[in-house]
DNA sequence: CCAAAAGAATGATTTATATCAGTGAATGTA
DNA sequence: TACATTCACTGATATAAATCATTCTTTTGG
């Protein structure tokens, strides 16, 4: 059992609750949130069930997925460590979609009255969470745009960047800092594990990704970068 | 030139800034802001221009769009009275798509220091504000999904059922409310004006819709929704 | 009112991707 | 170590949708 790291010893440096909350309502959200672990394949919470606040990731990696037609899980969204999740169904009683962790986790949750009442109360956090959505917004509808507009190659490129931007890469050995089966590669980037494997080797063949089993080396970032045409967030 | 629309004169039922903005910023908004006309087919906002405000549409209707590969438009929302335009990009300075009228449509424009005043002042109106954004992110990331799994014959049934929610039909004729054609059909549905064609010749023939040049009667909206598998924005 | 242009409908062809099937490699287990 | 299981890879086939081509219909302009 691990002990909960309050707000003010928190190292999540991207963290919003931190960032913007201030004050008494800071040390309430400390003392009044709820700290759980989760181990990777955990659900963090389940489609359909009642939604009774907010998540934080205070470490780990986390998918958002919604099990499409065909058995498979496609991912909505990947979340790492400071980002918020279960934003999308404030307001809303049920959960749309399924978070499942990807890794070792630790996730901080602020029920909702406690949240609203932190928006009330402080209008700059409010507005920079005003901000954040929008920014989530556009994100979401260049993603409904790349995925209406890709092919294969350029899905599968897409994934990797976006892996890239949200876990990074080892300094030294540039091992993308998550592994994932080519299943579960093919559900980030709309696809089947098949073609997911021909990609790899074309990409393996350009010089642009290196692999060690299940360990994937980014050597060329821009490369992929140039596959996704019109790039564009931000 | 028509004369401008006062907030406390208007009519629009679902408008935000009438719904939740009170007193004096209300009568702010209502003083400040400007009111523009635009014809069918004339752009509200460009990609790339640079965003200064907040659009909200007193009466019309207008497709927010961006541009695919293949020289057609793909439609990334539909709106219209009372919807909230360019909400998107708050927080950045320039505008990711292409804002068109469908129709004869008149516009309010907010500035976006006073509408981030508003937002400072009006707890209410800015924690609305957020429910808000959270159901549009609901309702984009639930268009991922669709997009991503759904067949022609799902999405050109879904298109119906979208414009059916937005524009509703005539009470009497059950004509919808807008006027598209096959091409314009297509890029709200991500599909080519041929398919367009043939799935509502398929329709037809199944008496969910008739056809009567270009306008469209939608005989059993209970129909198309069973087409789309796993219907659920409320 | 007729001619020209634009849009809609429909069949034929091509293309991209999913699916299927078989083989090989890695991992775990008795 | 051998065996079983799972996963990755790769070629062959099937399928859905886009594209192309043609005809028919509607709209527009002189």
């Amino acid at each position: 059992m691990r002990h909960k790291i309050e707000c003010t010893a928190c190292t999540s440096i991207n963290c919003f609750v931190k960032k913007y909350c201030t004050g008494e309502y800071l040390d309430k959200i400390s003392t009044q949130k709820n700290q759980n672990f989760y181990k990777k394949g955990d659900y963090i919470f389940r489609e359909g069930n009642t939604m009774l606040g907010i998540h934080f990731i205070q470490q780990g990696g986390v998918k958002v997925v919604t099990p499409n037609l065909n058995g498979r899980e496609q991912v909505v969204r990947i979340a790492s460590d400071g980002n918020i999740l279960g934003h999308r169904v404030l307001g809303n009683d049920k959960y749309y979609f399924n978070a499942i962790a990807l890794m070792d986790t630790n996730v901080c949750f602020i029920e909702t009255g406690l949240f609203r009442d932190s928006c009330m109360s402080i209008p700059d956090f409010a507005y920079n969470l005003i901000l954040f959505y929008a920014l989530e917004l556009r994100r979401t509808e260049l993603r409904v745009k790349y995925h209406a507009q890709m092919n294969i190659r350029e899905k599968v490129a897409e994934a990797f960047v976006y892996l890239n931007d949200v876990f990074g890469t080892n300094a030294a050995t540039k091992t993308l800092n998550i592994e994932l089966d080519r299943q579960e590669i093919g559900d980030v980037a709309g696809t089947t594990p098949e073609q997911v494997s021909r990609q790899l080797n074309d990409f393996e063949n350009e010089k642009l990704i290196l692999r060690k089993k299940r360990e994937i080396q980014i050597l060329n970032v821009k490369g992929l970068k140039n596959i996704v045409r019109e790039y564009k967030i931000e």
